[in-house]
DNA sequence: CTTGAAATTATGCAAGCGTATAATTGTGGT
DNA sequence: ACCACAATTATACGCTTGCATAATTTCAAG
């Protein structure tokens, strides 16, 4: 009657850190940082806590970890455009600005993600680093967009532009993802495509890419 | 030799609460929400951790308190005009979007706070109120200063663009704060006017007021 | 079929958490 | 000068946390 040991499976090492890792965004998502334990984060990816320090030296460096794909499916997410058949400088720029506005990158859960790294961002070195990478990474993908837009501007200019662009599109990102029922459908995206154009001193707009409706991916 | 018992002088009611909610936004500031037990927030506020269940009913709602004060703060900064010397409608706008994009509005210790926030922000009802009310009235404000500029327009353009400044502003706040050394002195200030401005179609940049640099308010 | 190393589980520990409750102390009214 | 009551401190409890370590099980190689 005592409880027998619980059977289990060796899986690769990647498979069992991905794993891990999925479970602690969830998990934080979901719940806050305060949310990921040990203990949580081990039966959600279906292990005992135990292991979890046989593949991470300690639960900063999961974080850590986690943290870093991240910040690479979110950039990913916003650039890598599923069926952009616009070839225009206009049609990838306003393509970019509506995915990174739309689901599943403005999510309720994406913001509580990002929120509950915050914080550790800020406090440890390693992270500041990955946060800084990933966030200039995305704004130099998003200039060399506007580059290629008709006009020439110097490269301060350019700068500055991306620099504006970006933080529309992280604020609306922001508040779409805080207040989703404050709007109406595909506002959002709607309006930071105008507002990008705006900036831009481009109509933008009439390339907004249609919000696609039921494509199953793959 | 057995530690004698503490002393302690009677303080207001208001006086005690409000050195409470001071003693958490500080923890939450600095060391995220995590930081911020009952017994840190006690010591910080210099009494011992039973009071706090003396003047709130539980952590939550010594929470709850704290967001509110911290949301109230934080629309106050942007729109109590210190010297607007000024007195057109763009002088007022880029003195708006100015003080929302400098310090003590933009701080990095303001970020962390408002992140340690967004869980419960997003999870409980109350705070999910607090958060709306406080951003609706701060786009309402900002609404109502766009209506105030030379030209017409409906109320429906009227709204769009109170929210795409919104965002701007937002998403630059959020930027400077996360990365205050990857911007230039007041850069995140200048570029937050002209955006707002090139998005009202209004050239706001010709009326950014200086950075305050020794005034000791008052 | 055996064997041995690696993967996984199980158990335990010290510290910290929020909360409840009892014991004290300061303070204004009389 | 006292006294009662509210403000404050002190103590304790049950639970959870991250981490360390020992005991087992899987699985591939010989």
């Amino acid at each position: 009657m005592s409880g027998e040991r619980r059977k289990f499976t060796r899986e690769g090492e990647e498979r069992r850190r991905d794993a891990l890792i999925a479970a602690a965004l969830d998990l934080i998502a979901e719940g806050g940082a305060q949310a990921a334990t040990v203990r949580a984060i081990a039966e959600r990816a279906g292990v005992t806590p135990g292991l979890i320090r046989h593949y991470f030296h300690s639960k900063g460096d999961l974080t850590r970890a986690a943290y870093l794909n991240l910040m690479q499916r979110l950039t990913q997410g916003s650039f890598a455009a599923p069926d952009h058949a616009t070839d225009t400088p206009e049609g990838r720029l306003a393509a970019v600005v509506a995915a990174s506005l739309r689901p599943p990158v403005m999510t309720p859960g994406a913001l509580g993600l990002w929120a509950g790294f915050i914080h550790q961002v800020q406090s440890d070195p390693a992270m500041t680093e990955v946060h800084e990478a990933g966030y200039l990474n995305y704004r130099d993908l998003l200039q060399a967009l506007i580059a290629t837009l008709p006009g020439v501007w110097t490269s301060d200019v350019l700068r500055q532009q991306a620099i504006a662009c970006n933080g529309v599109i992280d604020g609306l990102w922001l508040e779409g993802c805080a207040l989703p029922h404050a709007f109406a459908e595909d506002e959002i995206a709607r309006i930071g495509v105008a507002s990008v154009g705006a900036i831009l001193g481009v109509d933008l707009l009439a390339h907004l890419p249609p919000v696609a409706t039921k494509e199953t991916d793959e």
